[in-house]
DNA sequence: ATTAATGATGTTAACGTTAACATTCTGGTC
DNA sequence: GACCAGAATGTTAACGTTAACATCATTAAT
């Protein structure tokens, strides 16, 4: 358990100052040749790792930020830390990953913890259950530059970068429209989050543009797992049988999932008897009995663009608040209905 | 872009000393109840923010742990990653999650940067073409907690922490001996990697103990992901017909997801043709139209263990080098063959 | 040989925190 | 009222690094 070599000791055993050393190890000119090498033959035998953490405190800036996911397994936001990652590798910064689980309070204190530690910026994608505004408030105040990415709190004075969410709810919509669907239910999301409002909205709105009525049953929280499509789903089939939506729009894919096995286990056919369709392109998307047709999110663009986003701000090259659309794309499969 | 506040500043406004003030923010006794109250209230409207740096630099503790992962985006690191996390999580650690992205040198570099941060531990997953023993023999003399996880470096003289690759990779090349067939061969990966070796081994062992033959032309290498294993499947189908297997056991899922496509490619039939099963349980493994047979692994408690075990060295409760696996389940699906 | 310019090195203080020790209060005891 | 234990608070130095300035050595120019 040898504790750590420091630049003194180095200095000390050559008897140069610990000044030089720095000199040595920053690449840094004005250094005799003959000293460097003699300094650096040192550092690598007395196996000398730099404490960024003392150069972090006496530069205030860390090369660290902090990423904040509501949800770690799912296939979209290993995709979204990808790219976040890659940027970040370019530029020589580390991340600290950290999890909500969907929990808000747990994100507050995760975005606590990074403050602490100095993060030079933080990129959150909030828990379904964030809504005190006050709190991104007061973060903003700090000065601390965030960036939000797919699951942003709107009004909270940060960039935001997503995908165009309400674009694509309104094409896919249209899309069941398309197909003559004109009972057609939503299994919306929490209407705190970005994601949850403007997917309503583009639904609402390829509607409304088709004059097709929009049921307020119809319009069923589903959250964003499979269990709440599940129990949303069984709601509508619950309704008495010319009550009941000839096509669902879901969420995401994983409530369009839940959506298909409450279908199933009443004995209804996809997409026959019902249409569905879902949002984010799940792995799993594809590989259904009935592929389901949904929106594709490139996930690592998002990641991409977000950390971008991030570095300019934490560089000074970028004081507005943006807010940024990558661009999705629809997947037409089988669950939609013939085409 | 308020600059942070410091203890001092809390202390120089409230005209006492930065220890007192210290002393109230970690809760330590002998500090007079209005004192305390009176600084709370400060550090509240003031916006104080611990330095955790500072901290860390005095304490020689960071409360950060290091993760070099070689594949963020495929399904069994995430969950893997979630598993760290919530043990991390219960012990008020942080991750700094860096990613090979499967390059040796990448990852000796990320091994670096999280000394360099003084991380109170490290958990690896090598690349696949990690092969410098010397380097981690370098790290093990810096006395620097480390655990491998998944793929381990035997000889580094590090816990490891993954699943009984050989019992399980016996077990269903036995499972396919049991359903007839005797031409069996294996896409086996890097044989640097543990998983690759072990896999390797239980094959063997199957098949030796069962008295068939292990023709070296039936064992490929295929690597890790779908291409590797659509080539390697290839060559295999490239055999003339007399001496071409009837059964393929893929090192893992993703490189049997590539060999089913070079099947496919042919012509050929799963299993009819030629039966296939595979190790990982990738979420697709259950969604191909012929659903594949393969070895579930637990990936959240192969995290959950190996953040443990990397934490009980940090505490210092543990000083051994073990090497410890996570049971796998065999999930039978189809491609093995009627059974 | 003297001066100036430049190169090589050293010294000091600071980053924000806390451990260890030092000092000053307080309230009680005799 | 003197004394003391203990509580409350303060002071100093240290963690490892580097910026800023200071010093000393060397070389070139006159």
């Amino acid at each position: 358990m040898s504790s750590n070599v420091t630049l003194k000791q180095i200095a000390e055993a050559l008897g140069i100052s610990a000044m030089t050393v720095s000199r040595v190890i920053n690449n840094k000119k004005n250094v005799d040749e003959k000293t460097r090498k003699k300094v650096l033959e040192k550092a690598r035998s007395m196996g000398y790792t730099p404490n960024y953490l003392a150069k972090s405190l006496v530069s205030n800036k860390s090369f660290t930020i902090g990423v904040v996911v509501p949800e770690i397994s799912h296939s979209f936001f290993p995709e979204v830390i990808r790219g976040i990652e890659e940027v970040a590798y370019q530029e020589n910064y580390q991340l600290i990953l950290t999890h909500s689980a969907e929990d808000a309070e747990r994100e507050k204190a995760a975005i606590e913890t990074l403050r602490s530690k100095r993060v030079d910026g933080i990129m959150i994608s909030c828990s379904q259950f964030t809504s005190d505004l006050s709190y991104f408030e007061e973060l903003r105040s700090s000065g601390l530059p965030v960036v939000f990415f797919d699951r942003c709190m709107d009004e909270a004075g940060f960039s935001c970068v997503g995908v165009d969410d309400k674009a694509a709810a309104k094409k896919i919509t249209q899309h069941l429209i398309d197909h003559g669907y004109k009972k057609i239910a939503h299994l919306k999301g929490a209407q705190g989050l970005s994601i949850g409002r403007r997917r309503l909205e583009g639904f609402k709105e390829a509607m409304s543009e088709n004059q097709l009525e929009i049921a307020d049953e119809w319009i069923v929280e589903s959250g964003l797992q499979e269990k709440g499509g599940f129990e949303a789903m069984m709601k509508l089939l619950d309704l008495p049988e010319d009550k009941r939506p000839r096509a669902v729009f879901a969420i995401n894919d994983p409530a369009a999932f839940g959506a298909i096995e409450a279908i199933r286990e009443r004995g209804l056919v996809i997409p026959d008897d019902i249409a569905i369709v879902g949002f984010s392109d799940d792995i799993r998307a594809e590989l259904l009995p009935v592929p389901l047709t949904t929106v594709h999110q490139p996930a690592y663009e998002v990641g991409k663009k977000a950390a971008e986003t991030l570095l300019s701000i934490i560089n000074g090259e970028n004081e507005s608040v943006e807010n940024i659309e990558v661009l999705t794309q629809m997947k037409i499969r089988s669950s939609c209905g013939v085409h």
